[in-house]
DNA sequence: CGACTCATTGAGCGAAGTCAACGTCCGTGG
DNA sequence: CCACGGACGTTGACTTCGCTCAATGAGTCG
C-alpha cells in the first residue's frame, strides 16, 4: 500500500468524527512526507524529541518504555490506517519511543501544521482530540488486561483486539486471518509476560483450536470462544459508529 | 476547601496552557453545579451514561472497570485539582465508572457547555485536549508499572507519583506527609495486586524506614530512596512547566 | 454491646519467571 | 554449494512471587 497523500489521515479521522468537505481539504492539503521503516528497529529512541506525527500506512509500529534492566513494556500498538504520537502535537516533551515490528511505511506530518489546521478548523481539533482519546481508551482497557487477566487471556485479548482493528483496516480474510507480524519476544513486551511464557499459551490456545500464529500472522479459527475466554468487548475500540454525515 | 467559582478549572489549566484573560473569563462564566460524595461509594456506576465532566475539588475519585468475576481495576486517579472524565467530552460513549475513595466534592460541567467554549476558543480547545494526553501519558507509565515492577515497587510508585502530584495541589507538607486516604482494598485495585499481599508491601516499606501509610495518610520518610526503589522518574506527571505568560 | 468494616498475619499452592538446552530457519561468505 | 553464525522458536526442570484460604485483631457505628 503506497500513499500519495494524506487520504488516509482524512480517513481516519471520518471514522470517529464528521468533517465538512472545506475541512478534509484543508487536511489534504497538509505538507508530508514518507518514510520507510525496517522491520524489528527502533523508529524514534528513547528520550529523543520529535516534531512530527506518524500516520502508518503499513506495517505496525509499537510505542514504548523501558526499565533499567533493559526489559521493554510496549504500551501501544499503531497498525495501518491508525495515528501514533497524535498525542505529542500538545505534549511535545512527551517524547515516548516507537519500535517497527515489522517493515513499516509512515506518513510524517509536522506538528506545527497540525497545530496550524486545528486553530483554524474548531472541528478538526475535536477531531484530533477524539482520537487520542479514543487511543486512552485503549490503553485504559490494556491496564485491565496486564493487571487481572491471566496470561492465556491477555493473549487471546489481544488477538481479539487486533483482528477487530485489522477488519477496520479491511485486512481481514473471511477465514479469520489478518497479517500481524511480531515476534515472540514482542508481543511478550505488549503483554508484560515473558517470551518463553507466551509461547506456552500461544501453545495452548493452538491446541484448544481458537487461534494459530504464524510467520505470516494470526488465524482465528473461533472468534466467539476466543472472545469468551478474554472477557472481550470491542466497544472500548469505538470503531463501529458511523460518523453522522457533516457535508 | 469550598469553591464557589469554576476558578480551579482556570488553574488546572492554565498549569500547563497558557490561557489569556478573555479565555479565562469564558472558562468562568460556566454554569457548574457542585455536588459531594460519601466516601467508598460508587459516583458513576459501570454503564453509566454521562453528560458532565467533573472537576475534584477536594477528595479522591478513581476510574475503574471490573471483571465478570466482580474484581476491579482502577485505571485512573483524580485528587484536588484535576479534571476527571474531561475525556467523555468528545468520546461519551465511553462511560467509565468512577468510584469516590474519600468523601469528595466535585463540580460537575456539562458537556454542552465545554464543546461551546471548545469551539469558540481554540486555544481553549487545545488546552482540554493537552489535559487529556497528559493523563494518558499518566497511564502509559500504569501500564508499565503494573506490567513490570514487582509489587513493592509497584506501591514505591503509586506512593512517588502521589507525592508530586499532592504537592502541585499544595497539599504536600514538609514533613513529606500528605493526605490521600484509601483503603487497602481501593490500593490494591489501583495496583493491580491483592489487598493481603499489599498489606506485606505496605509493611516491608515501613519496616525499611521509606514510608508509612495510615488512615490519615501518606508519610514519605525518604523520598529518595522510594523513588530509587521504583525507578521513578516524574517527568511523565508534565507538572514543572511553566506555563508561558500569554496575557 | 454486638455487628460490621478494615487491617494483619500465617500456611500452602499455583501461575509465571528463570535458567538451560536444543531445534529450525535463513542469510552470508568462503 | 555447503559451512557457519545468528535470530527466533520450543521445551523441560526448577524456583519464586504473589494468590488463596483461613483466622484473628482493631477500630467504629448504631
Amino acid at each position: 500500500m503506497i500513499s500519495n497523500s494524506n487520504q488516509p489521515l482524512v480517513d481516519r479521522l471520518r471514522l470517529r468524527s464528521p468533517l465538512t468537505a472545506e475541512e478534509q481539504n484543508a487536511l489534504l492539503c497538509l505538507p508530508f512526507e514518507e518514510a520507510t521503516v525496517r522491520g524489528n528497529r527502533d523508529l524514534v529512541a528513547l528520550g529523543e524529541q520529535t516534531e512530527a506525527s506518524y500516520l502508518v500506512v503499513s506495517g505496525v509500529i509499537g510505542r514504548f518504555s523501558q526499565m533499567r534492566s533493559g526489559v521493554r513494556q510496549i504500551v501501544a500498538l499503531h497498525i495501518a490506517g491508525e495515528m501514533a504520537d497524535l498525542c505529542s502535537v500538545v505534549l511535545p516533551k512527551t517524547s515516548w519511543a516507537f519500535h517497527a515490528f515489522a517493515p513499516t511505511t509512515i506518513l510524517r506530518i509536522a506538528h506545527s501544521d497540525l497545530i496550524t489546521v486545528a486553530d483554524q478548523y474548531p472541528n478538526i481539533a475535536q477531531a484530533f482530540w477524539r482520537d487520542c482519546v479514543a487511543d486512552m481508551a485503549v490503553m485504559s482497557e490494556w491496564i485491565v488486561s496486564v493487571a487481572r487477566r491471566p496470561a492465556e487471556a491477555k493473549l487471546a485479548h489481544l488477538l481479539c483486539e487486533l483482528r477487530c482493528r485489522y477488519k477496520q483496516a479491511g485486512l481481514l480474510a473471511v477465514d479469520g486471518f489478518y497479517p500481524f507480524t511480531a515476534t515472540q519476544v514482542q508481543i511478550a513486551e505488549v503483554l508484560g509476560i515473558t517470551a518463553i511464557h507466551l509461547n506456552r499459551m500461544i501453545r495452548s490456545l493452538r491446541e484448544r483450536g481458537l487461534a494459530t500464529l504464524s510467520k505470516a500472522g494470526v488465524v482465528i479459527h473461533d472468534y466467539q470462544s476466543l472472545a469468551r475466554l478474554a472477557e472481550f468487548d470491542p466497544a472500548y475500540l469505538h470503531l463501529d459508529e458511523q460518523p453522522a454525515a457533516a457535508s
